[in-house]
DNA sequence: TAGTACATCTCGGGC
DNA sequence: GCCCGAGGTGTACTA
């Protein structure tokens, strides 16, 4: 259900029936207006919008993934007739965001069947926990794992293991290259330990460390282990089948 | 331009050359795998493919604002008939991320003029930290700025000032509710100079701060001071004028 | 609902 | 290109 050059009564009609369906997709040439936690506007230009049955609108232009002006599921989004022109309006409540697209021209409107479905994403952080609990050793020989996503006053700790000598190791896994931030986090939770006077290691996981990172590291007494999520996930694989 | 129920030769054509113009936009029922960092795929269903100028890669559904599968802007990104079938093929180099989308029917090929433009947010962390900049008296009477966005070891601190005693404060600006990882930063400044002997104080400036936050804050003998970024916008405004 | 942490985050600025 | 931090981040999960 498209139409090429659409009047702007059949525009409105599309979008604010079609948009239950599916997704609809509108494009034109426009201003829009962003007010809320801060406040945009854009000149007019020929943009795509995307009105989502979950209330989501999307203002794209040609270049970059992002959107320029959006508002997220749950805002309500609706079109009407003003002074002639089309406009889009979406409000969201909590906290505050009203985007508004007022239409100068319309190349086309239409409303597509499009639905959801569910994604099943195999090599994210927690599937690299999960790894490397089930095969430990790939971070030190004779690690024994403790726990995992442990609370502490200062956030969760990845994996808590004992080492051959009895002491706590506290493991802080980054699927990617790990930076200074993943360091202090680390830090913070072998200080617990050893504030305590209890012997206490921390070692930092992940595929990669910056320089600066790696620095600070060392300075902390804190290791690094460098695992490679791909590699990881393919040797899990295979061991257990 | 734009072709409903095209052949897939149309579609080929479209795509790899209206791309360039601006934005392609396909509807039909697809398969999509990706393969990189992560892997997935998504089963056939009918789906909204975006792809722009710049390479970038957009699979979206009918709920969520982001793409339930996408590759960023830089990507190789094209089409090509594969077994009878429409592919769009995208490859991103570092890290290799590759994406591809099978179409099993076509319900619409569109490529459109879209542009690119320039937005000017206002409301920005960088637009309050000028504001506060401006107006210390509003952290605390008789602030005086010493620096802005002040590069160090572990980050940089927004704001850097003294107070009437003398001492080092280091401001931490959030536009919106901070958490303990803000207070965690500012400790980590503060620290700079408290382990050199010098006196220093820090002062996290947020909208609002959570509960947690507020606690460690206490802890580290640190300081909040509420200020809303709309409001302060506006004051500045009416003073600056 | 608020708080917390992850994300194939993306994006822009600095060096 | 690497590094770093903000983002109107969005998203899922948990208490």
């Amino acid at each position: 259900m498209f139409v090429q050059n659409p009047s702007i009564d059949e525009a409105v009609r599309i979008i604010n029936s079609g948009r239950k369906r599916g997704v609809v997709v509108v494009v034109g040439i426009c201003e829009v207006v962003y007010s809320g936690r801060a406040a945009a506007t854009l000149k007019p230009g020929r943009r795509l919008v995307i009105v989502k049955r979950d209330g989501t609108l999307l203002v794209h232009e040609a270049e970059k993934a992002q959107p320029k002006i959006w508002n997220p599921p749950g805002s309500s989004t609706a079109a009407y007739v003003e002074g002639g022109r089309l406009v889009i309006k979406s409000v969201r409540s909590r906290p505050f965001e009203s985007v508004r697209v007022y239409f100068s021209s319309l190349d086309f409107v239409a409303a597509f069947d499009v639905e959801t479905s569910e994604l099943e994403l195999v090599g994210s952080e927690k599937d690299v926990v999960e790894a490397l609990v089930k095969a430990p050793w790939l971070i030190e020989e004779g690690l024994e794992v403790v726990g995992v996503e442990v609370p502490t006053d200062v956030g969760h700790i990845d994996i808590l293991a004992r080492d051959r000598e009895g002491r706590h190791v506290v493991v802080e896994v980054k699927r990617d290259v790990a930076t200074h931030d993943a360091v202090f986090q680390l830090a913070r939770y072998v200080e617990l330990y050893r504030k305590r006077g209890e012997r206490a290691r921390g070692i930092l996981v992940a595929s990669d460390i910056t320089a600066a990172a790696l620095e600070y590291l060392r300075r902390y007494g804190l290791e690094f282990v460098k695992v490679n999520p791909r590699e990881l996930m393919a040797s899990i694989n295979k061991k257990v089948g």
